[in-house]
This record gives structure tokens, sequence and C-alpha cells, in this order.
DNA sequence: GGTGACAACTGAACAGTGTTCAGTAAACTG
DNA sequence: CAGTTTACTGAACACTGTTCAGTTGTCACC
């Protein structure tokens, strides 16, 4: 035998696992969170309830689970996003959190159950990867303007804040008489920017 | 007789329902929408669970009514608050905005059963008196200013959006390391509002 | 005062939910 | 082959919102 029985189980294991997140993962974007059950997952890998318990601890692990594999593609995609050179930290600011709306509005499962739903005082706090982006994006702009970290922060705090804002909106509210989304959201966006920095080569129209 | 049976019946049918959403707004608040049940309500007034049907729809429309009333008392503060002459409507602006943001801070529950929870396709839709009164006040602030009224609905929905971004941020998550709540919520709202309205007498520290 | 109509209310049930646990069956170990 | 470990299930628990047949109490009319 080249593979002891205990690492052969445990690939076992590894791969029922992710069996079952790949068959949550179907559900949850195709019936939303709200619907999404235990017993209707169970069935569909074939198993019983009860075996679900086997290889998850509840319920909100497997959301949390899904929801992390989902924040890790858009925190790859934003890394890839600030990495591009030949751009103004600014516009690259504003196109990163344009981007984070966008994916918002395509992942609304995914963001609803990472921001929406009520987060109780579990863990210390780990802050989102995108939130890290956003950080060094607008250490980036402010580089050398004298502000300090304590004002940066809050910056970057109240750019997440109205980039929250509009996508969450956008989400819950999608049959509001919204004038025109894609200005919404780039009103938002450059209002929040132009507030957090200062607009040195800015022009107003 | 000088009241006739029928007219006391329906007084008292009326009665009982404001006892009941009495009690289901206590429990509300206390427990938050999450746990809310039909049955804990029914206990509390000493009802059966069922009984509550006798007298509402349904638990969402318990928690309509609730909702409503709560935004009641909203929209007549604000009213109060923007009726106040001795203010220029730019600063009206920004107070409103900001009780708007301290009024979702104290009722967290209300604020998340409007604006949080999914609303499906029902009713044409009902803008919120709330936002009427942003409309108005964006309006005022832009009076002679050649803005379109497609503009000035988008820069009140764009307004309306950094707003609640900050609102629903800061009630799902008390426990982020916000660098001052106080300070976040004034720098969202002043980008927001220097972003809609062109700041002729605005200074830049 | 007796009787029928109507309103208010309850007990029990239905169909769900997340989760646990004793017990079984299969797989691996010595 | 016996014994241990692992994977899994059936059934149950404690909930949830909601419905409905049946019971009680109140009122109006004869």
């Amino acid at each position: 035998m080249f593979i002891d029985a205990p690492a052969r189980r445990e690939r076992r294991r590894q791969q029922i696992r992710e069996e079952i997140l790949h068959a949550a993962r179907e559900i949850f974007v195709r019936t939303g969170y709200e619907s999404f059950s235990i017993r209707a997952l169970a069935q569909s890998v074939g198993y019983s309830p009860a075996a679900i318990y086997l290889h998850f601890e509840n319920k909100q692990q497997i959301f949390d689970l899904l929801v992390e594999e989902s924040f890790a593609h858009l925190n790859n995609e934003l890394q890839a996003l600030i990495e591009k050179p030949n751009k103004n930290p600014r516009s690259q600011l504003k196109a990163g959190l344009e981007f984070y709306v966008h994916w918002g509005l395509k992942y609304p499962s995914e963001y609803q159950v990472a921001f929406v739903l009520r987060n109780p005082d579990k863990k210390p706090y780990r802050t989102h990867p995108a939130f890290d982006i956003a950080r060094t994006l607008v250490k980036r702009c402010l580089a050398g303007s004298g502000n300090a970290p304590r004002e940066m922060e809050l910056k970057t705090q109240a750019l997440w804040a109205a980039t929250h804002g509009i996508t969450s909106l956008l989400i819950q509210r999608p049959n509001f008489p919204w004038v025109s989304k894609k200005h919404l959201i780039a009103q938002v966006i450059d209002s929040a920017v132009n507030g957090a920095i200062n607009s040195k080569n800015g022009h107003r129209k």
C-alpha cells in the first residue's frame, strides 16, 4: 500500500465535505439563504439530515464557508485590479470600489449573508481582506499628505460605509425606482472619494 | 343604550389589537426581530397562538405595523426639524441626515426590518416619507441652480445610499473597531452632501 | 325566558425548521 | 476471525408559522 487507510479516509472525508458544500452553494444561489435548509441540502446529496452534522458543525458554519470562499474570489480579483501599475491611485480606488459594488450585485446572497445578517460578537473581529485592500489604496492616495493613520482609517471606513450603502440598497430594493443604477453608483462613489481624498487635480464640472 | 353593541365590540377589538401590538413591540425591541415569535407574543398577552390570527393576518403584518408606527415618529421629528426656518438649507439637510442615522441606531430592530430584510415585489412601491423629506431638502439646496429634476432625484438617492450605509453598518457591526462613530457619521454625511450640493460657500479645512 | 345567530377563543394538528443521539452496518486492524 | 473504529440513519426533541373544527360566551329577537 502506498497510502495508508487513515489518510485515504481523510481524503474521502474532504471530498464529501466539498461535495456537500458544492450542493449547498447551488441551493444557496438558487433559492437564497432564507429558504436554504439542512434537510434540502441533505436530500440533494443523498444523505440523511443528521449526516450533514458529521461533516459540519451547523448551518451557520456552512454559510460562513460559502461566503468566505466567495469573498476570497472577490479579494483575488481586487488584488489583481490594484496591481495594475498604469493607473493613478485615485482612479484605482474608484475602480476598486465600483468593482466591489458590482460584485455584490452579482452575488447578492453571499453579500447578504456576509453583511446583512446579524453578526453577533463572535471572534475579536476579522476585518475583510477587501477592506484591507481599500485601506492600502487610501494610503496610496494620501501618501505624503500628512494624514495621520487614524484619519486614513476613518476615511477608509467612511468610503466603505458609502459603498456598502449603495450596494446593499440595490440588492435589497431592486424594484425601487432608481433613476439610474449606473449613475447612482458613480455619484455615491465619486462623492465619497472626493470627500475622503482632497482632489488636488480634481475639477468640478 | 347610547352606543350600540356592534360599535362597542369594534372598539373592544381595536383595544385588543393595540394591546397585542404593544406587547409585540416590547418583545420586538427586547429580543430583536429574529427571535420574535407568535407563540411568545400570544403567551405574553395571555392568548392562544391562534387568537393572534383573529386580529392580524400574519407575523409579517405585525412587523409592518410596528415599523410603520416607528417610522411615523421619525417622520414627525424630521418634519419638525426641517420647519425650523433659521437654518440654511444645507445645514438643515446635514442635520436631517444625521438625525436619520441616530434614529436608526436608537431603533435598530425597526431599522433592520424596514431596510435590511428582503423586501419582495409587494406594492408598486411606497417611498418612505423620510425619503420625501430628503428630496425636498435637496430641492431647497439646489433651488435656482439649474439642476434637472432627474438629477436632483439622483442626488437624493445617492445621499440616502451613503446615509443608509453608515447606519446599517453601525447597526450590524457594533463591535467593528470603528475609529470614531461620531466622526465617521460626520465624514460620510459631509462627503455625500458636498458631492451632491456644490459647496459655493463651503470651505475645506 | 328561551332560542338561534354570531363573535371570540382554544386545542390540536399540519408542515416545516435546526439539531441530537442511540443504534446499526460497514470497514479497517490486530 | 474477533474487536474496534468509522459512517451513517431513524427517530426524536424542541421549536417555528399557520389553519381549522369545535367550544364557549354574548347579544338580538320572538
